[in-house]
RNA sequence: GGAGAGAUGGCAGAGUGGUUGAAUGCGGCAGUCUUGAAAACUGUUUUACCCUACGGGUAACGGGGGUUCGAAUCCCUCUCUCUCCGCCA
């Protein structure tokens, strides 16, 4: 949610900004700017009365002290008429604050200045492209192949115990899965990390505070007799871990990951991009979170843009980083890069992690703030990135590793594994 | 699933209709004392919003609603937590 004294302040800028992600910025921004002025009217007016009762009642209650009874009586009766128009500016109040609200939760995060111009996927920027494309034998195979031959996965037994979406990994295939998880995880731990296991179902609060909800209700799996979520990915559990807090500068960065199993309903999507392991509804990944100053964040969505690459330098896959064009980020972030391998026998590009700035959208719902000595609180700057999620690196790791004699797997995950091929 | 108890400031814990935004203790911060530290003593210590703003106002004692001139305090309702029993990884 954006702030609203920001809007206030700087409305053309916001406007410039937020153009960047949708062409009607312009008419968003002074609904909202609308709708607050009459909120504070509206506040106001109620204010004004507020303070008249309270004064009245205090007097009420002096004179009855003061054995003035027949005054604090004629006093109490004409405080008594005020009721009617205290409940309609009440009940005005309250409705201009939900407009504002409700107007204000619609808008998009705004996108840094350095957003790339866009509406597409294509007008994504390349900023950086790193490893070799390996050249694939004769009769090479797609991972869904690959994981038949080797009955490492096991798509059709999913579909029958769940459904589509839901691959079963069996033998060396979740041995895999197991080695992935612990790889990044102690990975992340090195770089200063804390591990979180964190619960898998979440409210609505947690919902809202990292923006999945109200807008993105459809792309969650939901438990209605408990009125719990289950989650798309472990950054709603581990930055709602500090809804509603206020933390020391000293406590800055909060450096928290996760591995946990994630769930997308996927609606409407279908083809080819569904194919095998190219999007699940479940699947596993290890996510890694900060909480950073305002001044900092952007230096440490740099660094965490980096550590992803690491890893997928030590998987020696080869990989690409974009910087996501206004229109193709989500909804909450200011800022993107998205890491990409590529799948040698599909020969396309697959997105693995999503590494992005929040600055204070996702704080500002979730009123999460840090204080820096004896001045107010301020809202934190939130970030996150997956580090990473498994299945396309599952599937990148089959196709460009296949030989004759089996998959070999990368010597940094070998001591996880324990086994150098899978055949 | 059954029975009961509870929800107050960073924590603990008072407060059952009128200077209670809230006693007290702990913690935190500042100061006095000390070569330094501890102890002791003194002071200080919630947050949000609004207003032509070194000042003023409003709101908040789990959420929502009600009674009242006036509610942390009374009533209704929802949610959550805890304890005991049952079930169970």
């Amino acid at each position: 949610m954006l702030e609203i004294q920001y809007l206030r302040q700087n409305s053309s800028e916001a406007i410039s900004r937020l153009t960047l992600k949708t062409p009607d910025a312009g008419e968003l921004i002074a609904a909202v700017l609308k709708l607050d002025e009459e909120k504070r009217i509206s506040q106001m007016a109620l204010e004004e009365m507020q303070a008249r009762i309270n004064a009245a009642s205090k007097e009420t209650g002096d004179l009855y002290k003061a054995g003035k009874k027949q005054e604090a009586d004629k006093m109490k009766a004409e405080t008594a008429s005020w009721k009617e128009e205290l409940l309609k500016l009440e009940a005005a109040a309250g409705k201009a604050e939900q407009a504002l609200f409700d107007q204000l939760t619609l808008l998009p995060n705004l996108p840094d200045k350095s957003v790339p111009p866009g509406r597409t996927p294509q007008d994504n920027l390349v900023v950086h492209e790193e490893g070799t494309v390996p050249q694939l034998p004769e009769g090479c195979l797609p991972h869904w192949d690959l994981a038949k031959k080797y009955k490492i996965i096991d798509f059709e037994t999913g579909v029958k115990v769940s459904g589509a979406g839901f691959p079963v990994y069996t033998g060396k295939g979740a041995r895999l899965q197991r080695a992935l998880i612990n790889f990044f995880l102690d990975k992340a731990t090195e770089a200063g990390y804390t591990e979180i296991e964190p619960p898998i179902l979440i409210n609505e609060a947690s919902g809202f505070g990292t923006g999945q909800l109200p807008d993105k209700e459809g792309q969650m799996y939901f438990s209605g007799q408990d009125k719990l979520y289950l989650i798309p990915t472990a950054e709603v559990p581990i930055t709602n871990m500090y809804r509603d807090t206020i933390l020391d500068e000293e406590a800055l960065p909060v450096k928290n990951c996760g591995y946990t199993p994630c769930f997308r309903r996927e609606a409407g999507s279908y083809g080819k991009d569904v194919r095998g392991l190219n999007r699940l509804h479940q699947f596993d990944k290890v996510e890694i979170v900060q909480i950073q100053h305002p001044d900092k964040s952007y230096q440490t969505l740099q660094e965490m843009r980096n550590y992803v690459a690491g890893l997928l330098r030590m998987l020696e896959l080869p990989f690409r980083i974009l910087k996501l064009c206004g229109g193709d980020m989500s909804f909450a972030s200011a800022l993107t890069f998205d890491l990409e391998v590529f799948s040698a026998a599909q020969k396309r590009w697959l997105e693995v992690s999503s590494v992005s700035n929040f600055e204070t959208f996702q704080s500002n719902r979730m009123k999460l703030r840090f204080r820096q000595g004896k001045d107010k609180p301020r809202l934190a700057h939130t970030l996150n990135g997956s580090a990473l999620a498994l299945p396309r690196i599952v599937a990148a790791l089959l196709e460009n590793n296949q030989t004759p004699e089996g998959v070999r797997i990368p010597k940094a995950l070998t001591a996880y594994t324990g086994f150098g091929y899978i055949d």
